[in-house]
DNA sequence: TTGATTTATTGGAACGTTCCATTTATAGGC
DNA sequence: GCCTATAAATGGAACGTTCCAATAAATCAA
């Protein structure tokens, strides 16, 4: 049953007794057709089952509609809000945002990406995987299609970015930090790999410098991005003879791992162990205790980056200002009273 | 600058001298071409910063590989698993799925299915948004396309189901409640015009008729389907004469909410009133107190989902048989102690 | 009435592929 | 050497649109 021969515009003006200009005139809302005949061809439309082809259309046109959205990790909220700011502007332009996963994978990534350009897209978004190599956007480049960085960049590219301002949210937790009177940091999760990651422990460290932390007592855990990453970098901290009373997470998913692993111990967050998160996603508020982190507003960052997007594509070219994002920290519980006045010093 | 024109098959045929079928039957893999004319071609390709055209192609070949899966709400993780489980055998599969959200909208479905189709796609993979309307998917039907339904289902349609036992689910999970000691439940969040909501009230209704409690001890509040549901849920229920003192609740989001209710009421859950959730999301192990809920192996059904449909597809078939997914309680902290033999009756 | 102007409609070429039917080159059998 | 069989490459028609230039119909000024 079923897939009957599709109908086409042909099949429209036959049935509605006009040309197939017309049908497709009709199809585009041009004011040019006589109201009554429009109605008539909208009905034949129906009558038939068509639904457009935009392949073919395209094929003239070479202006599509549609637009990719290349993101790194589907299943971390923070991305699927970015994701989300996206579409709301998309939408309101008209445009169908179309989301591809690449799991973190730059195998898949570079399937994704040639994918979504085979398919004709007009632009696109990408939070790029971890591990991408410069080369990979070079193609898309030379198209000359309109691409924007969303949330994280490449180190050397020419590619517009939209990110939050890592460094400067870094340095603020820091400083934060270091007002609790902390004097002995570290930095949880991440690697170096990632642009973003350097970007975030360049802010800790000219805290650390400016405030008076001594080189020896800054302490850097590289890890998984992850729960998993956190637990495991609050371990091995622990382990140390003189383990630090504070740490700044690359992430939020990190800081929760890493209160885990202080529960796991017997110690409280907050009132023994001081932790900062990064993203400040949903979670954040309600943890126990609700976890200190860096607002970053990454559905702002999507729309943002949307509207770019949308500018670039109606300029025709492939260059944009980078634009990087207000971040500010939103301070809860996780880092307990002030060291200097409250409970005296652990360690 | 940028945007020359696109290189076409044409050019390429031009560049290496051969015509423009052998460049197609090359780009195709055939094995009619002589190796060393296909080495010939393929630098070619390279040279000119080639893109294949897929629109064009499918005008001709009417069989594309791209695969539309609609999800209803991305920033769950819940349907951001099932779309990862999807794309895993899509992907070994050589399909490149396209994600498109539609934010629990039945309009913004509307746009999102047509945009797809208009793409030709092969098939669609749709988690359908709350308060869809029958005909929504009467023209999918209409056009032969091969559609599956994950996660969740219309009323009365002849769409192919993926989904998890709903009903078997909750029925374990009251009973669980029930064996605990609780005599006056409640079911928490989800709302009528939801299928899968009908489902597992029905599982929570069948475990406490079979167990016998009482019509009256059964308390129902609809509510939204997010902590903020649950939150609302809970303070209604604590706000009765007599309240319950146990709730299965819709989902592990609105189980999240009534467990923070019930804290700032000065109340311990687990101790002071026993929560089951649904859907067992990663964050449900890590809460405070780990949350007691029903485990529904969503990436499993993805990949059961993108199975079915690939079947499809193949046997140009839009029909199939409904696939009911295993589900199993996983039995935590949130339900606390025996009431019988624990710290006696509350409420 | 005639010609000019505006308003609606239309045919046909083009877009970049695929695929069938041919053609051309290469090899094999006698 | 010729005929046949196989291998490799090719031209042309189609696919479903858009859009330009052209036509047809209706309106208007004189």
């Amino acid at each position: 049953m079923a897939s009957r021969p599709k109908a086409t515009i042909l099949d429209i003006a036959r049935e509605a007794g006009v040309s197939k200009s017309t049908v497709s005139l009709v199809l585009q809302g041009s004011g040019l057709i006589r109201p009554e005949t429009a109605v008539k061809v909208r009905k034949a439309i129906e009558d038939v089952g068509y639904v457009y082809n935009r392949g073919a259309a395209n094929l003239r046109k070479a202006h599509s509609n549609v637009i990719g959205m290349v993101i790194n990790d589907l299943t971390n909220p923070f991305f699927a809000e970015l994701a989300v700011g996206m579409e709301r502007v998309f939408q309101s332009a008209g445009i169908v945002p179309f989301i591809a996963n690449t799991a973190e994978n730059p195998v898949r990534q570079e399937e994704v990406l040639k994918s979504l350009m085979e398919q004709g897209v007009a632009g696109l978004i990408v939070s790029p995987a971890r591990g991408t190599t410069p080369g990979a956007f070079r193609r898309l480049e030379m198209a000359g299609l309109p691409v924007v960085f969303a949330m994280r960049r490449l180190p050397e590219s020419r590619i517009p970015v939209i990110a939050p301002d890592n460094h400067r949210g870094a340095f603020l937790a820091t400083q934060h930090l270091i007002g609790k009177g902390h004097r002995r940091l570290a930095f949880f999760g991440g690697s170096s790999d990632l642009v973003v990651y350097h970007e975030r422990l360049g802010g800790f460290r000219e805290a650390c410098e400016t405030l008076g932390i001594a080189a020896g007592d800054r302490l850097i855990f590289e890890g998984e991005t992850s729960r998993k990453g956190g637990i495991a970098c609050m371990e091995t901290a622990l382990a140390m003879a003189a383990p630090p009373t504070a740490a700044l997470c690359f992430n939020d998913a990190v800081a929760f791992g890493a209160m885990l692993a202080l529960r796991k111990r017997g110690l409280e967050p907050g009132a023994d162990f001081a932790v900062v998160g990064f993203d400040d996603v949903a979670e954040a508020e309600h943890y126990m205790p609700a976890l200190t982190s860096v607002a970053v507003d990454s559905a702002g960052l999507g729309e943002r980056a949307a509207h770019v997007m949308l500018k670039m594509i109606q300029s025709r070219t492939t260059r944009a200002e980078d634009h990087i994002g207000a971040v500010n920290l939103v301070v809860r519980d996780s880092c307990g009273p002030d060291l200097r006045t409250g409970m005296g010093d652990a360690a």
